[in-house]
DNA sequence: TAAGTATTGACCGTCGGTCGGTCAATGATA
DNA sequence: TATCATTGACCGACCGACGGTCAATACTTA
């Protein structure tokens, strides 16, 4: 029973470190409180000092994963130029893992993580569809979209598309498999934006 | 201790019967398998004895409602001519609860129902998916639908659809509210499926 | 030294699930 | 018809694991 202090901010993290490292690794059902603080070497009581329950752990840090990815597309949008090819970046963004330093974004199995899913869906709407809405607005003072309902549509699309991933990704390494995929988006996209006018097409690869 | 036996294919729709009606009316996570028991009057051996866990019997309830549902919905489709109207029905029926004997469709609290929801979502995918690829299939045939992608394009809308549905179905007593909605999904599936061509226009509404 | 707070870990109630065993119906045997 | 072995529906005390609590305790700071 060596008692170690430390600075509750750096305590705090430690802890949601840890927990993110095991909900990742072992999922959220599996990963027990009593897990999380074994290894942390502190006792129960320390954990529910800092965090009012298992489930708030999850929320703040999926709150954290999701507003730290979406900030660091946000920043990127700003040095991009018209709202098609912020669309079309944003759609890569989306359905390419590519650099993720957040885990949580790119996918988690679904079975037996089914509260964590839900958490995620729920986060990752509220901060993207805005983005998303603020882009298609963009593009229709700018006269290359074409849609009546964009709020809603974004709606439909976002979350249509992350089923999507959710379902393909892990087949993604199969490069035949990955642009079939990723041409149905291409479409999918072209024909609601309107951009099938010609006004702008996306293209989720790049040309060779 | 009355021990009252019952032909195991009674005792068994019972229990199903009982369990339904407790997720539905007290959430998955909150219903106990103490209380399904209790209020049957039958020990928890018993409940043990037909479902090998509560994981268990949800997956078979929910298989259960949405084939009930997927069935009653393929026999109306029978009697309907051209994917265009095929596509208008099956539409209505699923944004619209409607004469829902099954109320798992409809929706369920989202929250503290994360792996109900998991489920459901899942086994109504897999059988919904199916029926609308095939009717789109149809309209290729019949030169008024338009599209290259069916099978991914029909799993990211349907999928879109019901997260949208989840959203939004619980302020559909609002008829304006329900009414922009629905123009939504209106001009989403005009736009995908290629009708807005002219060859085929969907109103999800009837004209008054 | 007093107040405040970070830390401890024994303890709690509840949950899903187990298991040895009971009992009545069934049907073969003599 | 009387006997007995077999089956499987049913029972409920019991279990381990879980999330969560709380009074005591050690450390920091004013």
């Amino acid at each position: 029973m060596t008692r170690i202090v430390k600075d509750p901010v750096e305590r705090r993290s430690e802890i949601m470190n840890k927990a993110s490292e095991l909900f990742l690794s072992k999922g959220y059902d599996k990963t027990t409180v009593n897990s999380i603080v074994y290894e942390l070497e502190i006792a129960k009581g320390t954990f529910y000092h800092y965090f009012k329950s298992k489930e708030e752990i999850l929320c703040e840090i999926i709150e954290e994963s999701v507003e730290k990815y979406s900030d660091s597309i946000k920043k990127d949008l700003i040095a991009i130029s018209g709202a098609g090819n912020k669309m079309q970046f944003i759609l890569r963004k989306l359905l390419l893992p590519s650099d993720s330093s957040d885990q949580f974004i790119a996918g988690i199995e679904d079975d037996e993580n089914a509260k964590m899913h839900q958490v995620l869906e729920k986060k990752f709407y509220e901060k993207f569809h805005p983005i998303l809405v603020e882009i298609i607005n963009e593009g229709l003072k700018e006269g290359i979209f074409d849609i009546i309902h964009p709020v809603e549509i974004t709606e439909m699309l976002l979350m249509g598309v992350r089923s999507f991933m959710h379902i393909h990704i892990p087949r993604f390494n199969d490069l035949n498999y990955a642009k079939v995929k990723l041409s149905s988006v291409e479409e999918l996209f072209n024909r609601v934006l309107g951009s099938s006018s010609g006004k702008f097409t996306f293209k989720l690869f790049e040309q060779k």
